[in-house]
DNA sequence: ATTGTTCTTGCATAAATATGCAAAAACATG
DNA sequence: CATGTTTTTGCATATTTATGCAAGAACAAT
């Protein structure tokens, strides 16, 4: 796995269930065959601009706004933090203030099997043409917003 | 000094001076008289939000918003209008302009079977994971939302 | 005042995170 | 390919933060 890919899939594990450490995390990337030391993820936390949140309520990970964050990229890239979808659509979750965005980008591309996006602040709803074409329709996206290449 | 004075003098501390660690704050707060130990302050921050927040250009204290939103929980319950589901998303409506809140409120819970929810101002769509889930996960909202409790 | 209760704090230490350094890996260039 | 350069990583450990426990302070009710 390389380190882009363990980079985005930490910002898709912060972004949807509750880190509360390193460690959980750590073993969190292990299920999913990525094999690193805390070290390593203190280094990738602080360049992703990944914090440590406390609150009466206990501790855990989440992602700062891009403004706080002295984003490298001004690639869509970098606001996506999540893709997930269910049998007939595709759930997109970003930076806050950046759904729409990144539903911009998307809908330039003019997807045959995408017949609509709908922008909410922080999260962009992804409507296919079929259910039969979730599948299809996610892997483009996931290509195309990830990676950033056809 | 008293404690509520403390947490205040650490609020504005903080807002107002790179704090890079407790044991910075701890002699800052001396200056001004108040000598605490880091154990202290470690549970004044846990109470005010006060996060460590890291970035490539290096960490400093801040306050944080997920304590807010945690607290809006009492505020929610008044907000939900009504809950109701067909066989794929869940729909809640809320009091004009009171979606966006109540969906942050859904976020920060961070469930399994939610992967998504697009707010717009009185109308807040839920995603859940799949078709099956949502009976679940409609269930799940109306506890949380309507009761109120964990 | 006495007793019981709750809140706050320091101490010692556990737990978690960050980092210097060297090795390995990836990349570039002659 | 061989060699020099940059990047990435793990190891060991330093640094920083969180917490169990007990003592002291504040408060209440009798």
């Amino acid at each position: 796995m390389t380190k882009q890919a363990r980079l985005f899939a930490i910002k898709e594990i912060v972004a949807t269930k509750q880190i509360v450490s390193q460690d959980v995390l750590r073993r969190e990337l292990k299920k999913r065959g990525c094999d690193v030391t805390q070290a390593t993820l203190s280094r990738d936390m602080k360049e992703l601009g990944v914090s440590r949140i406390v609150s009466s309520a206990g501790g855990q990970y989440a992602m700062q706004a891009l403004a706080e964050v002295q984003a490298l990229r001004p690639l869509v890239n970098a606001e996506v933090l999540s893709i997930d979808s269910n049998e007939g659509m595709i759930v997109v979750h970003t930076l806050p203030g950046c759904a729409n965005t990144v539903g911009e980008f998307i809908d330039v591309q003019k997807h045959p099997d995408v017949i609509g996006t709908v922008a909410g602040d922080n999260t962009l709803l992804i409507i296919p043409s079929s259910q039969r074409k979730t599948k299809q329709v996610l892997h483009f996206l996931k290509n195309k917003l990830i990676e950033g290449q056809e």
